[in-house]
RNA sequence: GGGCGUGUAGCUCAGCUGGUUAGAGCGCUGCCCUGAUAAGGCAGAGGUCGGAGGUUCAAGUCCUCCCACGCCCA
């Protein structure tokens, strides 16, 4: 059937090298620019109105550090889907991103300059602190190129967006001058963590970073622990002869005390004192912990008061500094008064509150809900000012002890003690923090709460729970969001603010406006970092003679990043994006680590919904962390995981993809990353496909088979292939609905199962369709053929997207070696299979599936009997009651005989003489009519004898335990009987006759010489198809046994022998190869030579 | 402290609305098959389903509490 002149196939390599085959990919994309024009069609065709678009947000990462299996799984979650839409003829625009501003390369460059705090920055200057955090931004870019090409992910690497051009901050700035006129802007106070030494605020990621120590009682992980004060103080009710006693362990905040706090359910204890007199209030498990410890003397209860009724209660200030609060006065209530705190506990103190709103998060918010005012006279570094002179330009924790000396002075300490106790510290510096409330910029997010969850109900989520869950959780009870830093390297709030009245202010939404107002030429402000922008001033508008000087802080990079949509298209001002912009938000698809659910995907919906009403993209997967072999965090330190780059050379990138995508975190759960698991799946994911291949390649080169386009249309008879074009049409379902539900999970399994119906069924019974010699039928050899062919080029398309580089190279050998691409030069710029209508043929596929049931059932008795395969039986015996099994063991009868190696297949319906019949009682159906009788019944049903289960089949029903049963609520379990030689699963058995007669053993015979030459021959280094002449020697009964025509035709066929010669032994030992064997005791000796006379080399 | 997950064989994971004897893949052992295959088939060893209570005729599955781990928040 050669095709003399047409191009042919390749011959396929000896053995896969993955990671070589990548390179030549990677070589071969690089030479004829194939991502490249992969990736402008995505950003173009939609332009041009050629292909719908799809629309994908790349979240930016960080460059400051290397990328790592954290990027390289989301990597390839968000290459994988890209792809497979390209393929569905989408044009999916695939951009870089890189976060380049914020703390990370901050703290590097800090590190670098060797500049411990803002101060030192500041004396630095901020110009050259902010261009060293640009120089080095970008520092591991190339690498983050290298690997991100080296995974075959195809992204635009060259229309990137990056934060920190001043086209993404000046769409940052409209993005928050737009949110400024919606009114969703605000100043207010956070309490933040202060690094007094460093004079910043640090941002949670920093106090996490802080000295970590373990706690010797509970050996848990907790902040470096440090010795403070820990004092009891007595404050003095204003409208009674009594005292609140109050417990606090920084003595600082105190000259700040605004309110006192009890919980509103605890019991507070009025007592007197007998040793001083004094009438005290304190909570009553406190007070009696107090006596304990030794701390008062004894007592006598005068009252027991709830809290809720000591709220309201005034008393008088234990400092002067502050005492005009006793009053309401600039809006805000009457400070020195008792209020009810949920948050108040008994695990320490008197239950009673030190409230200082300036110094605390719970403080603050008991002080914003009683509207008491922020009263701070600290510095940012912890050093008091002049309104409180007796420790004006104290440091606060230095004046710990001049304020509890005071106190001591005053009378009004009662008790005096250290403590030890975790403590955030400073990163940098080892310093205590201090928590103080800071003014800071905050966006609304409390009213657009409901907007946002049901914006959220329109997302699907992978796995489902995440969006659900924890994401819809957050957002019910989303809190305004502080978008300002007190920082350098980042985009600057563009809020300008007159100096002579701080409520007359400006949000500015666009270079040209700045340049507008600032009377600066057009053109003029090329960058809007902080060193460009924070000295351009301009008159107010509003407050004669007022200048307007920017406000010191920086967005959060979140912001950033979350303005990403509209920012890397410089959303308004490109007329030529703006419509992008807003015909495609959402975005169709995102992916990120489950890590983001605050971080970006909350960012990127935050403002989205705000801006424009709607959700900001429509699917998301969710992925999980990757943890370290061990189960522990992958650790630098503790090089507790392999370096990706070194799997990657080692394995291949399209088995790390398969490997990432196959385990549970596509679905945001924890994955322990093994690199045994990357080996495993170069053989379980990549290995089938390319046996596959190589197969086909070796038989099409040897019979000269290339397919023509009508080979391909041609419908086909076989039932084999009939069988294997309909079981394709049911992968492409399966594949295409698991990419396009987003469980990607469920991609490589399906195509598994798909390679080992091809390898284990149909190339293993179609083998001999492909044999030259014993064709006696081109048409279905041909039909065989093109089946197989177009089978593996599906499968390769319908894998593509998580193997590009298995794929690529299958497809340019297989397709475009033969001319059949439609001119497409890569894989990934084809279509992805459509269906086939009317290929599918459920019965079909039923009945193979059945009778590789029934072989496995045979071969499993084999086993059972001790009887090689490869002696033949003469008969195999199915029992099934079932007519659709009888039907398909009678269809595929020759592939049952030929599998199980028997002569003859008898089927019936009758499978009592094999087997002993049992019962068990079918709970599902009989456990809520019986209930509590169940278990007599069950137990009954257990005891039925085989033959009452058969009489009960045969009549329908029977009577156990005075209960009524029909057939159907019991289940029929079978036991083979005696010694028979057979195996049953559910209602079907098969049995065999292992009886061999001397014909069997003869023809057994002849098969293990067949079995050793080919062995023989694969020693010998021989092609498939060469042609042999075989000399064979064998003992007694062996040797007559061969001799016979039928036998000795039947190993020359097998064997492509043209010759059998039967020589002494000595004549057979003289041929180039030679072998010896014992079969059932008899000597055998093989000799071969190649029949074109020479010997391989 | 709160929210959301996770905990099932040596490893990685399935197990739907409760229902028969808890499964798969890998790994291990034995046997077998092989005219592409580093593959494949059959069998075997390996499980207190994190723990304790509870609901139920029946719990890996539902409820409560606890333990461990992860992420996020505080």
């Amino acid at each position: 059937m050669a095709d003399a002149d047409r191009p042919t196939f390749r011959a396929a390599p000896a053995h896969l090298d993955l990671p070589a085959l990548e390179e030549e990919i990677l070589g071969i994309w690089e030479d004829n620019g194939v991502p490249e024009r992969s990736l402008q069609w995505g950003a173009r065709a939609w332009r041009e109105g050629k292909a719908p678009a799809y629309v994908f947000f790349d979240g930016p990462p960080f460059a400051t550090g290397l990328p790592h299996y954290g990027h390289i799984l989301p990597g390839t979650i968000k290459d994988i889907v890209p792809r497979y839409f390209t393929m569905r003829g989408f044009a999916v625009e695939r951009r870089f991103g890189w976060d380049c501003h914020g703390l990370p390369i901050e703290s590097l460059v800090q590190d670098e300059l060797g500049l411990a705090g803002a101060a030192d920055i500041e004396a630095h200057g901020v110009a050259a602190f902010n261009e060293a955090c640009r120089a080095g931004v970008l520092k591991y870019v190339e690498k983050w190129r290298a690997t991100v090409r080296r995974m075959g992910r195809w992204v635009d690497f060259e229309d990137d967006y990056k934060t920190m051009d001043p086209a993404f901050m000046e769409s940052v700035w409209w993005v928050f001058r737009r949110l400024w006129d919606l009114g969703l802007v605000y100043e207010g106070y956070r309490v933040q963590p202060v690094s007094p030494a460093l004079a910043t605020p640090l941002s949670n990621f920093e106090v996490a970073q802080g000295p970590q120590e373990r706690d010797p009682v509970t050996r848990k992980e907790g902040h470096k622990r440090r010795q403070d004060p820990s004092i009891t103080v007595r404050f003095k009710l204003a409208d009674e002869d009594a005292f609140l006693w109050a417990w606090t362990t920084t003595p600082w905040t105190l000259p700040s005390n605004l309110a006192l706090a009890v919980h509103p359910d605890l019991v507070y204890a009025k007592v007197r004192f007998e040793d001083t007199g004094e009438v005290a209030y304190l909570e009553e498990s406190r007070l009696s912990a107090y006596r304990e410890a030794g701390k008062v003397g004894p007592y006598e209860v005068l009252a027991r008061v709830p809290g809720r009724d000591l709220a309201g209660r005034p008393y008088e200030p234990l400092f002067p500094y502050f005492e005009r609060y006793r009053t309401p006065q600039d809006g805000y209530a009457a400070a020195f008064r008792v209020v009810a705190a949920d948050y108040v506990s008994t695990d320490a103190g008197t239950g009673i509150v030190h409230q200082a709103p300036a110094f605390g998060e719970d403080d603050f918010e008991v002080g914003r809900r009683e509207n008491l005012p922020i009263v701070n006279p600290l510095s940012l570094s912890g050093v008091f000012d002049e309104r409180v002179p007796d420790l004006a330009g104290m440091f606060a924790k230095d004046a710990d002890k001049v304020i509890v000396g005071m106190l001591k002075e005053q009378g009004k300490l009662v008790d005096q003690d250290t403590i030890v106790h975790p403590y955030p510290h400073c990163y940098r510096t080892e310093q205590p923090l201090l928590y103080m409330a800071l003014s800071t910029w905050f966006v609304k997010v409390e009213p657009l709460r409901r907007m946002l969850v049901e914006n959220n109900e329109t997302i699907h989520w992978v796995p489902e729970h995440v969006g659900r869950g924890r994401f819809g959780n957050w957002l019910a009870e989303a809190r305004d969001w502080n978008v300002a830093r007190n920082r350098f390297w980042g985009t600057p709030l563009p809020i300008w603010r007159c100096d002579e009245d701080p409520s007359d202010m400006v949000c500015i939404g666009s270079v040209a406006e700045l340049e507008r107002r600032a009377g600066l030429a057009p053109g003029t402000i090329r960058d809007l970092h902080r060193h460009y922008v924070d000295d351009i001033t301009f008159p107010s508008d509003k407050t004669p003679g007022g200048t307007m000087r920017r406000v010191r802080e920086v967005f959060d990079c979140w912001f950033e990043s979350g303005s990403m949509p509209y920012a890397q298209n410089h959303y308004p001002f490109d007329e030529t994006r703006k419509r992008y912009v807003e015909d495609h938000l959402p975005a169709d698809f995102i992916a990120e680590g489950l890590d983001q659910t605050r971080g970006w995907f909350y960012t990127l919906h935050v403002l989205a919904t705000a801006l424009f009403r709607r959700p900001a993209f429509k699917n998301v997967i969710v992925n999980g962390l990757i943890l370290a072999e061990d189960g522990k965090k992958m650790s630098k330190r503790l090089k507790n995981y392999p370096d990706p780059n070194e799997v990657i050379d080692r394995y291949g990138a399209d088995a790390l993809r398969a490997y990432l995508v196959s385990g549970p975190a596509v679905r945001a759960e924890p994955m322990r990353f093994s690199e045994q698991g990357v080996r495993d799946t170069v053989r379980t994911a990549v290995l089938p496909l390319w046996n596959a291949y190589r197969f086909f390649v070796t038989y099409a080169r040897a019979e000269g088979f290339v397919p023509s386009a009508a080979d391909l249309a041609a419908t086909p008879a076989h039932p084999l292939d009939r069988w294997i074009r309909s079981r394709t049409q049911s992968f492409l379902a399966e594949i295409r609905e698991a990419y396009e539900s987003y469980h990607l999970d469920r991609v490589v399994p399906a195509y598994q199962r798909m390679c080992d119906d091809l390898n284990n069924w149909y190339i293993r019974r179609s083998r001999r369709r492909f044999w030259r010699g014993l064709r006696d039928d081109e048409a279905g050899q041909r039909e065989a053929f093109a089946t197989l062919y177009a089978t593996i080029v599906t499968i390769v398309h319908a894998i593509a997207p998580v193997l590009p580089f298995t794929s690529e190279w299958l497809y340019l050998r297989l397709v475009q070696d033969v001319g059949l691409g439609d001119g497409a030069a890569s894989v990934h710029e084809r279509s992805f299979p459509e269906p086939v209508a009317g290929a599918v043929d459920a019965a079909l596929e039923r009945d193979v599936a059945i009778v590789r049931r029934v072989v496995a059932l045979a071969l499993a008795a084999r086993e059972k009997a001790q009887v090689a395969v490869r002696r033949p039986l003469a008969t195999l015996t199915v029992a099934a009651a079932d007519p659709v099994v009888r039907a398909a063991v009678e269809r595929f009868g020759d592939d049952v005989r030929a599998e199980v190696n028997v002569h003859a297949l008898a089927v019936r319906a009758d499978d009592a003489s094999f087997v002993h019949y049992g019962a068990k009682a079918n709970f599902k159906r009989l456990g809520p009519r019986l209930g509590k009788r169940m278990k007599a019944v069950a137990a009954a049903v257990a005891a039925l004898s085989s033959e009452e289960v058969r009489s009960a089949v045969e009549r329908g029903s029977v009577e156990v335990a005075g209960e009524v049963l029909s057939v159907d609520d019991i289940l029929v379990t079978r036991a083979i009987a005696g010694d028979a030689v057979a195996q049953t699963d559910g209602d079907v058995t098969v049995a065999l006759d292992t009886e061999i007669t001397d014909e069997l053993r003869a023809e057994g015979w002849a098969r293990e010489v067949v079995n050793r030459v080919q062995n023989l021959r694969k020693a010998a280094d021989l092609d498939v198809s060469d042609r042999i002449h075989l000399a064979l020697w064998a003992e007694g009964a062996l040797g007559e046994a061969l001799a016979r025509p039928a036998h000795e035709r039947f190993v020359a066929g097998e064997t492509l022998a043209e010759r059998i010669d039967r020589p002494p032994e000595a004549a057979v030992r003289a041929r180039p190869h030679v072998r010896e064997d014992v079969i059932d005791g008899m000597r055998l000796v093989l000799g071969l030579a190649r029949a074109d006379g020479g010997s391989p080399s």
